[in-house]
DNA sequence: TCTGGGGTCCTAGGACCC
DNA sequence: TCTGGGGTCCTAGGACCC
């Protein structure tokens, strides 16, 4: 006789993941404030070319960079949890992050060792339970449900199987949620972090789930929850005491449904097992605002790599996009799109370049910039469509636009 | 002391077609 | 002549997430 299985939903993510895989290199910064972020390690780091003859775990504490007096626009990916400790944490400004915490250690990301890591953990969860939706470098989602072992303890035992396995292969922790679904398995996976499981059942909505804070809601986010706040509902357990109606009129009918349903519990979510991706973008954001006309150079020379960035990005992953389009911030970070879609899909430089820069021609460019980026959308798979549709002139060849124009109008601005 | 980079999804208006 | 829906595509902006 077969027991009834219950859906056991588990959200899994990295520990301080950045930050965690420096660690593993550098083991004597183990329980100090380190930050990650702030630009690409490359191969001429100070540091690891003044200790070239040393090895990397013998490099003394005392010679790592600081983020004291650190300048530029850099961001925090990731603190360690000790430096959490003096109030700083992802995605804070690096010379914010300074002032409060000088003396941490400040480490650029190693992007192919993230990866390494990441494929790594993810590959040992497959071999153990191969439902598994993917949600970026450091989380994923697991369907426990008909996993051997997955609804022991409900889905506890499983939950500590993958943990140990993770540690034993790589060295780093993680932890672990186990709900009825992707949305409060993904609240219950911060409730014993690091390295801490969570189980929920739905009983355990009212003690567990309503006291929490709205914004603890994979979904709402800072505008969201500031007007939650004007409406007067703060956690979790105030928005499951209005009723759908109320929360409709306010939030429209769809987001009010939603947040109905979340403060309930209730998620029916399906595992997404695999994805095509929508588009493809380069950005970035300049060491200083620059301005249309007086640096005209160095942005045309941005842009350009930008555009031959996301042409060798698609060409790596094997797409082609119908729709080219450009992102501009401006020195008070107001942002504009501009895309234009062309006739046939395309994955050249040139003709990305070309397009982006009509896009551009349509934006006002008094004020000066802060970033510039680039994007093809409507993709598909390289080989689906015509054969020759890459090689195509672009379809703004085809309507005319650029023939019909005189030569000197037609000089792109940067 | 201003706030990275790579994404997804939603909304809303207008064009265009049936 | 006027009055309609519905569906799809394109564009722009914005919220949110990792």
């Amino acid at each position: 006789m077969a027991t009834a299985l219950i859906r056991r939903i588990a959200h899994l993510d990295m520990d301080a993941f950045y930050a965690s895989v420096e660690l593993l290199r550098y083991p004597q910064l183990k329980g100090l404030p380190v930050v990650i972020g702030g630009g690409r390690r490359s191969a001429d780091n100070a540091l690891l070319q003044t200790h070239a003859d040393v090895p990397l775990s013998r490099i003394p504490v005392a010679d790592f960079p600081r983020l004291a007096g650190y300048t530029g626009r850099g961001v925090i990916t990731t603190a360690t949890y000790a430096a959490r400790q003096s109030g700083v944490g992802s995605a804070m400004g690096l010379m914010k992050a300074a002032k409060l915490c000088p003396e941490a250690i400040l480490l650029p990301v190693d992007f192919a060792e993230i990866r390494r890591y990441s494929r790594a953990f993810k590959d040992i969860i497959m071999d153990i339970a191969p439902v598994m939706e993917d949600r970026g470098v450091d989380e994923v989602y697991i369907d426990f449900t008909h996993v051997p072992g997955g609804q022991r303890d409900g889905g506890r035992v499983l939950a500590r199987l993958i943990q140990k396995t993770i540690f034993q292969a790589t060295g780093l922790t993680c932890s672990v949620g186990v709900a009825p679904n992707k949305l409060l398995a993904k609240m219950a996976s911060e409730f014993n972090k690091p390295n801490g499981i969570a189980v929920v059942f739905e009983d355990d909505m009212q003690t567990k789930i309503w006291p929490l804070a709205c914004r603890k809601i994979n979904g709402i986010g800072p505008k969201a929850d500031e007007k939650l706040q004007r409406l007067g509902i703060r956690t979790i357990g105030d928005l499951a005491q209005r009723d759908v109606d109320w929360l409709i009129d306010h939030f429209g009918q769809k987001s009010g449904a939603w947040l109905f349903d979340a403060a309930h519990g209730r998620d029916d979510r399906p595992l997404v097992l695999e994805s095509e991706p929508v588009s493809i973008s380069r950005e970035t954001t300049f060491e200083r605002d620059l301005h249309a006309v007086r640096d005209k150079a160095e942005l045309g020379a941005i842009f350009t790599r930008l555009c031959e960035q996301v042409a060798a990005d698609l060409a790596a992953k094997g797409y082609v996009g119908k729709t080219v389009g450009i992102k501009l911030r401006f020195d008070d970070f107001k942002s504009v799109t501009r895309d234009q879609t062309l006739e046939h899909p395309t994955g050249d430089a040139k003709t990305i370049r070309q397009v982006a820069g009509q896009c551009l021609k349509r934006v006002p460019l008094a004020q000066r910039l802060r970033l510039l980026g680039v994007r093809v959308a409507s993709l598909t798979r390289l080989g689906e469509h015509d054969k020759d549709a890459s090689n195509m002139a672009p379809a703004l060849m085809s309507k005319g636009s650029i023939a019909l124009y005189p030569v000197a109008q037609e000089r792109q601005l940067f």
